[in-house]
DNA sequence: TTAGGGTTAG
């Protein structure tokens, strides 16, 4: 049958009949040796070529319409054919080929305002705001008016550029022309004014809308959750179910979204109720994998599990949320085994996969496991890709190993703010601070400004590393320099700063001079340097202080019965004791990990679970008579119980990391680096044990508490004893 | 020809 001769005899309607038939067609002419006899030989009107065109620009088929295009330029009905030309001009801009569609545009000579409109929308939608606002305002000196299919894409290209002045001069202009209330127009404002951050202009405008749909609903709700007030997302929700407005999958979405930061459970399951009852969930796998980050933030991970083991259709989406929800959860262990599921399985892991998974790594501390996903990140051609070679600075530094960090950022072919941010983290967790701040003046130079969590980040490395006057001068710079006003964070680093390098009162009178009511956090870093300079009465005021703000983290009171225990004023200590147990707060226990052979290892304090138990303690005995005879006088000032010295003595033998550093040393060969990390911050006494093992059995030692990192290496720590 | 949605590095 000829495809040209049927074409001539089917009715427009039958499109679908149509497209097939010159689909055709068009396979003939583009593949053919004998190209321009063929088109002579079934010719195409330009009626035709445009039902066609239009078909494939909501198809948004882009080769079918390409060769079209060349179609229509070999049978020559393009010449001055302003409607063909409009039409392909639209195609090329739906279909994100912006050039294209722009050479097309500017031969034409009379332009309609569909076709203004949708090159409007082409820039506006592919990523080129700009264009498509300086579009819309040479359209405007062209003297076409702007309609309701003009303004909802300036709106978005000013909200997506945040051009406030710009949106809201845009504004005037639709009161001006009366389509404020066109329901596209009006919709495209709210939008724009929550991506502005602005939900006062959002919200006025939603309470005046004569009209409101589902869009208007929903935008207006994401607004909410988006701006992080999931409250008022939630309440307006309610006002919507009263509407009667029929609740869709995006309301759902956003609403789920809500719960999920708010920790709603039960609203999140009024929703899953929802779901279940009008069996939305069976065609659509984002609501699956919204209400499965919703469990996970509400801290139901079984719910969470559930959701995923029962989903008929699993897809990339819906392991990451389980593998983040895991994470979340502090479970690093099953977010790698489900990882590995995944890859077992077949589904290929992303972007987002990659990340979570090396955070799990650096959770628990998992080089060996942190490195074979390296190599999985290079073989999945993400090795150029900048936030997973963030994500890679950040576990290397995480899991002890800093010099494959600064590897990492120095071959990235792209780097970012963050990425500067995480190796300037990675210093200051080793101690290297001067590294640190000569990163931060690189940065610096290379005109890439700084924000506010990259001060955080030198700042933290100045205090690790006891940088007094380097840090106040970042410090004060910020503000000066850059107007930034310092946040709580900030604070915290300089008391920190000040207080451990032991200018105590200076970090008090700090505190009391910050423009910020300080928080418990504040109160409890100066508590933590009275214990390292035992200052029995500035601790107390800064104990009292967080006991005032009736905290539930039980570390300011382990920290102030230390300082008692320290004094062996053993009635304080009783006295803390009893409001911890009053209070109901328990002090977790010490843990630590360690990886051999891409197995992690946990042992906690006093631990005889472990298979190897008997030589574990077998060697830590062997350990203790050695540093005996070397001259090992063990400091019992971390014991918080007032036991007889000998009794103290085997609680400090009991301690975790001690633990994990006997089983290293049974199970790896001579002259190996131990990797070691603890839950809490190290004590005196097993600092002071293990640089003394670092240097009788010739081991380096790598150990990563609460805070930092210690490198401890033929009797020295590389913290310098100050942490 | 128009607006709104899930996982995501410091």
């Amino acid at each position: 049958m000829n495809g040209a001769l049927t074409l001539q005899f089917l009715k427009p309607h039958n499109k679908k009949m149509l497209c097939k038939k010159l689909s055709f067609l068009l396979q003939i002419h583009s593949y053919s040796t004998q190209f321009t006899e063929n088109v002579f030989k079934y010719p195409l009107n330009s009626v035709q070529c445009g039902t066609l065109l239009q078909l494939f620009t909501n198809t948004k088929s882009f080769k079918k319409g390409k060769q079209l295009h060349a179609l229509v330029i070999s049978s020559g009905i393009i010449l001055n054919n302003t409607y063909l030309n409009s039409k392909l001009s639209a195609f090329y801009a739906i279909c994100g080929s912006m050039t294209d569609a722009r050479i097309l545009f500017d031969e034409i000579i009379l332009k309609s305002s569909f076709l203004w409109n949708f090159l409007i929308r082409g820039y506006a939608c592919n990523g080129f705001s700009l264009n498509s606002l300086l579009l819309y305002r040479e359209m405007l000196s062209f003297g076409q008016k702007a309609d309701n299919f003009t303004y909802p894409f300036a709106l978005k290209a000013c909200g997506d550029l945040m051009l406030v002045e710009t949106g809201r001069k845009i504004h005037c202009e639709i009161v001006i022309c009366g389509l404020e209330w066109d329901i596209y127009v009006v919709n495209s404002l709210l939008a724009m004014y929550l991506k502005f951050g602005d939900m006062g202009a959002a919200r006025r405008l939603f309470d005046r809308m004569p009209v409101r749909d589902s869009t208007s609903w929903n935008t207006i709700i994401s607004g909410y959750t988006k701006n992080h007030d999931p409250v008022e997302a939630l309440s307006v929700f309610v006002l919507m179910e009263k509407s009667g407005m029929r609740l869709d999958c995006t309301t759902l979405l956003s609403i789920l979204s809500a719960c999920a930061d708010l920790a709603a459970v039960k609203q999140g399951k009024e929703i899953h109720g929802h779901v279940v009852r009008n069996n939305i969930t069976l065609s659509n796998n984002f609501l699956t994998n919204s209400l499965i980050d919703m469990y996970c933030n509400c801290n139901s991970i079984v719910g969470a599990r559930r959701l995923f083991e029962d989903a008929t259709r699993r897809d990339t989406v819906s392991w990451n949320s389980m593998i983040t929800g895991y994470n979340r959860s502090g479970d690093a262990f099953e977010s790698l085994r489900l990882f590995c599921q995944m890859v077992l399985e077949g589904a290929g892991p992303d972007q987002v996969t990659l990340i979570a998974v090396l955070g799990a790594c650096d959770q628990i501390t998992a080089l060996q496991f942190g490195m074979s996903i390296h190599a999985c990140i290079v073989r999945n051609g993400f090795g150029t890709n900048t936030v997973v070679g963030t994500s890679l600075i950040d576990m290397y530094a995480k899991c002890g190993s800093l010099c494959c960090s600064c590897k990492v950022f120095d071959e990235m072919p792209v780097k970012n703010l963050v990425s500067w941010s995480a190796m300037i983290v990675g210093f200051g967790l080793h101690g290297q601070g001067r590294e640190a701040i000569a990163l931060f003046h690189e940065m610096k130079a290379k005109n890439i400004m700084p924000d506010k969590i990259l001060f955080t980040s030198v700042l933290l490395a100045c205090s690790h590393a006891g940088l007094v006057d380097e840090g106040s001068k970042i410090f004060y710079q910020m503000a000066e320099e850059y107007n930034m006003k310092p946040g709580l964070d900030h604070y915290s680093c300089m008391v920190d700063l000040l207080g451990r390098s032991g200018n105590l009162d200076e970090a008090y009178a700090f505190i009391k001079a910050m423009e910020v009511k300080p928080t418990t956090n504040i109160w409890a870093t100066l508590l933590a340097s009275c214990r390292v300079h035992r200052n029995v009465k500035l601790a107390e005021i800064a104990a009292q202080n967080v006991f005032d703000m009736n905290t539930k983290v039980v570390g300011p009171y382990i920290c102030l019965s230390n300082i008692y225990a320290a004094e062996k004023r053993w009635d304080d200590v009783e006295r803390v004791r009893s409001m911890v147990r009053w209070k109901g707060l328990k002090k977790p226990p010490g843990c630590s990990f360690i990886e051999l052979d891409k197995v992690v290892h946990r042992f906690l304090v006093g631990d005889k679970s472990h298979e190897q138990t008997e030589a574990i303690y077998g060697k830590l005995e062997d350990l203790s008579q050695q540093l005996k005879e070397a001259g090992y006088m063990p400091n019992t000032s971390s014991v918080f119980y007032d036991v007889d010295g000998v009794v103290k003595e085997k609680m400090l033998w009991d301690h975790s990391e001690r633990l994990a550093i006997a089983f290293a040393l049974i199970n790896t060969g001579p002259g190996m680096t131990i990797r070691i990390t603890k839950n809490l911050r190290v004590c005196v006494d097993c600092h002071t044990v293990t640089k003394l093992i670092s240097k009788l059995m010739g081991r380096e030692i790598i150990m990563r508490d609460a805070h930092r990192f210690h490198h401890f290496r033929d009797g020295f720590c590389s913290c310098g004893d100050y942490w």
